[in-house]
DNA sequence: CTGAAAGCGCTTACAG
DNA sequence: CTGAAAGCGCTTACAG
C-alpha cells in the first residue's frame, strides 16, 4: 500500500503498471486511461447503476490493463467503513484459544462486524502488533496478562476489554472465575476418598497462578496436605512430564489437578504409559471444558466454562463502550463467568 | 464509524460527545475544543516532537473529553496504512483449522503483515463477510470450495490465492496433494496383513472425496476390495457413529482409513468401546498429522501435511501476486505440497 | 448516461 | 512551538 507518489496519469504499455515504478494506480490513472471522469470509473468497478455497457466495459479493461485496486481508506472514509473488532490470543495452538475465537467470531459476525486476530504468543514483536491491531479496528478484546498496562499505552484511544486479567484494576474486562467450581470439586475429591492431591500449576515457584492458590486453599481447608507442582508451560508435553516424575514418588499421590486440559491430557497420558490406572489410582482433572476430552480415554473430567457467554459479556461490554452507553472505568464494565464442574470418567 | 454528518465544532458539556447526537467527534472538533488548529492535534495524540507540554496536555483532555479516536481510513489515506490479510477458513473448531490459521499469522506476522480472519462455516452470512474480508484487506487466502466462483466474483479486485481447491483451474493455488502418501500407505497395509481395509469418507454418496477416490483406488490396485462408507461430517462424533456400524457387521473389518484425524479420533474412541484393538485387530489411520493425534491411545498414524510449508506457499504467492512478480493465472501461481505418511502406533 | 464540485478525516511538508 | 495550505483516493449529491 505505501509507496512514492504515483504515476503520472496515462501509462499505454501493457505491462502492468505500478509494479516496478512503484505505487499503485489510483482511480485517477484508470479514468484517464479510459477516457472518462473518476465518477464514472466508480460506477464500473461497484456495479452501480447510471453507466453504459460500452462504457463500462471500457473501464473495467483499463482498470484490469493498470491492475488497478480501490484504495480501502479512499472508500472508508467516505462510507464510513465497516465495525472492526480486534482479537488478542495467546497461542492458537493450544484448543482453548481457537474455541474462544470462533465463539468470538460467530457472535461478532451475527452483528456484522469483522475480526482481526493477533496471536502475541507466536510473535517476537507482540508490541507492534498490538499497536497495529488497534489502528486498523475500532475496539479490541483480548487476553493482555502482565502486558496490560503497556499495551494500554500502545492502543492510544481504542477502547480494550480486558479477558481473564491477572489482577485489579483493569478497565473493562470479563472474569473468569473458577473459585466456586474449585470448592465443588475439592468437595467431590474428599467424597471419593481422595488421600493425596496434587495440583500441577503452569506457574513458577516464584507465582503461583490465582487457579492454583484457589485449588491448593480449597484442599488445605478441607485438612488435605495438597503438593503443588509447578510447570513451565500449559503444554500437554509439559503435563506430561511432570506426571512421570510424579508418578515415580515414593508416596503415591491419587489425585492430579492440572491448571488446564491441555496439561491434563499429558497427564492421562503419562499415567496409561506407567501403567496407572485412572480413575482408579489417581484422578485427574482439567479446566476448561473442551470438547476435546471427550475423545480420550478415559474421558477428561474438568472444571468448563462457557466461550459462548464470555464472548457474549466481551461483545457486550466492548460495543456499549462504543456507543457511549458504559464508561469507560469502574463496575459498570466488569463481567464476570464462573467455571462449573464437569464430571466425566477421569474423577 | 459509519453515521451521519458530525457535530459542529464546540461541545463543552462533559458528556461523551457524539454519543447520542450520532457521528464521532473528528479532529476538526478537537482543535476547536482546545482552541489550536487541527496538526497540532495530530501532534499531541500522535506523541510527535514541536509541541509544548502544556498545549499537548490541553489537547489531550479536549480529545478526552469529545471521546475523540483518530479514523483509521482518514490516517490511512496518507500513511498507506499496514498490509492486511484476509485468510478464510472452515472451521475453526477443528483443530485443523487453528493449526494452519497460527502459520498464517505467524508468517505474516513476520512480514508485518496483521491478518483478519473469516470463518465461513459458522455463517450464515458467509457471502458478506467474504466481502466485508475482500474490502478490508490487501489479498486473501483460503479455503474456498465449491463457493469459490461465487467469492472470485465478491473479491473483486483483491487477489486470491486458494487453498486445496476441489477443482481445476484456480487462479492461484496452493494444492495439497495426498496421492504419494496414499500410495505410501497403501503398501504399508498389504506389508502389515490387512485384508478388508474401509474407507471413512467424508462426503455424500454422489460426491466422493478427491482424498476417498484416491483411497479406494491405491487400494484396488493392490487387489483389495474395499469398503467406501460416507460419513456426512468431518468430526469426530459422526467417526465414531460410522465406525461403531462397522463393527457391527459380520464381516470383520481390519483397517479403517478416515477422511481426517478428527474422524479418526472418533474412530479410535468407537473401537475402544466396542473392545476391539487397535492396531491388532484394526488399524487407523488419519489424514492431517495433527500434533493431537500423539495425545491419545494408541497415538494416530497419518498422512500428515506441513502446514507451516502451506502457510509459505500461500503467502509467497500472495505477496509475489502483490508485489506484480508473478501473473494472475497460470503454472506460475500453483504451488504443490504432498502429505507423508506419518506412522505412530495406530498402524 | 456522464461529469464538475465538494467533502470524508487525517498527515506531511512548508512558513512563520 | 504553532498554523495555513495542499493532498491522500474515494464517493455522494447535484447538474446537465
Amino acid at each position: 500500500m505505501a509507496g512514492p507518489p504515483r504515476l503520472t496519469p496515462q501509462h499505454p504499455d501493457p505491462l502492468p503498471a505500478g509494479s516496478t515504478t512503484g505505487g499503485r494506480a489510483t482511480i485517477i490513472d484508470v479514468a484517464a486511461a479510459a477516457g472518462v471522469s473518476r465518477q464514472t470509473v466508480t460506477r464500473a468497478m461497484n456495479g452501480m447503476s447510471g453507466i453504459s455497457a460500452a462504457t463500462k466495459e471500457r473501464v473495467l479493461a483499463a482498470a484490469e490493463r493498470l491492475d488497478y485496486r480501490p484504495s480501502r481508506f479512499g472508500r472508508g472514509l467516505v462510507t464510513g467503513g465497516d465495525h472492526q473488532l480486534g482479537l488478542v490470543v495467546n497461542d492458537l495452538r493450544n484448543p482453548y484459544t481457537p474455541q474462544l475465537a470462533s465463539a468470538v467470531f460467530r457472535l461478532a459476525a451475527e452483528q456484522g462486524w469483522n475480526v482481526m486476530l493477533a496471536d502475541v504468543d507466536l510473535a517476537s514483536d507482540a508490541d507492534r502488533m498490538v499497536q497495529a491491531l488497534g489502528s486498523q479496528t475500532d475496539v479490541v478484546i483480548g487476553y493482555l496478562g502482565s502486558r496490560r498496562d503497556r499495551w494500554r499505552e500502545l492502543l492510544g484511544t481504542v477502547p480494550m476489554v480486558e479477558l481473564d486479567p491477572y489482577s485489579e484494576p483493569p478497565t473493562a474486562a470479563v472474569w473468569i472465575d473458577p473459585a466456586d467450581a474449585v470448592e465443588v470439586l475439592a468437595d467431590h475429591l474428599v467424597a471419593t476418598g481422595v488421600r493425596h492431591p496434587v495440583v500441577l500449576d503452569n506457574s513458577s515457584p516464584e507465582h503461583t497462578s490465582v487457579r492454583g492458590i484457589l485449588m491448593m486453599d480449597a484442599l488445605q481447608r478441607r485438612g488435605y496436605l495438597p503438593e503443588l507442582v509447578h510447570a513451565e508451560h500449559g503444554t500437554a508435553e509439559c503435563g506430561a512430564e511432570e506426571t512421570t516424575r510424579i508418578l515415580e514418588r515414593r508416596r503415591r499421590q491419587d489425585a492430579i489437578l492440572a491448571f488446564n486440559d491441555v496439561m491434563a491430557l499429558g497427564v492421562l497420558q503419562a499415567c496409561r504409559r506407567a501403567g496407572v490406572d485412572v480413575p482408579r489410582d489417581v484422578r485427574v482433572v482439567g479446566v476448561d471444558g473442551l470438547p476435546l476430552g471427550s475423545l480420550v480415554s478415559p474421558t477428561l473430567s474438568t472444571l468448563a466454562v462457557d466461550l459462548d457467554e464470555v464472548a457474549r459479556e466481551a461483545l457486550d461490554l466492548a460495543l456499549g463502550m462504543l456507543a457511549g452507553e458504559l464508561p469507560r472505568q469502574g463496575d459498570a464494565v466488569q463481567r464476570t463467568v464462573r467455571h462449573r464442574l464437569l464430571l466425566r470418567e477421569s474423577a
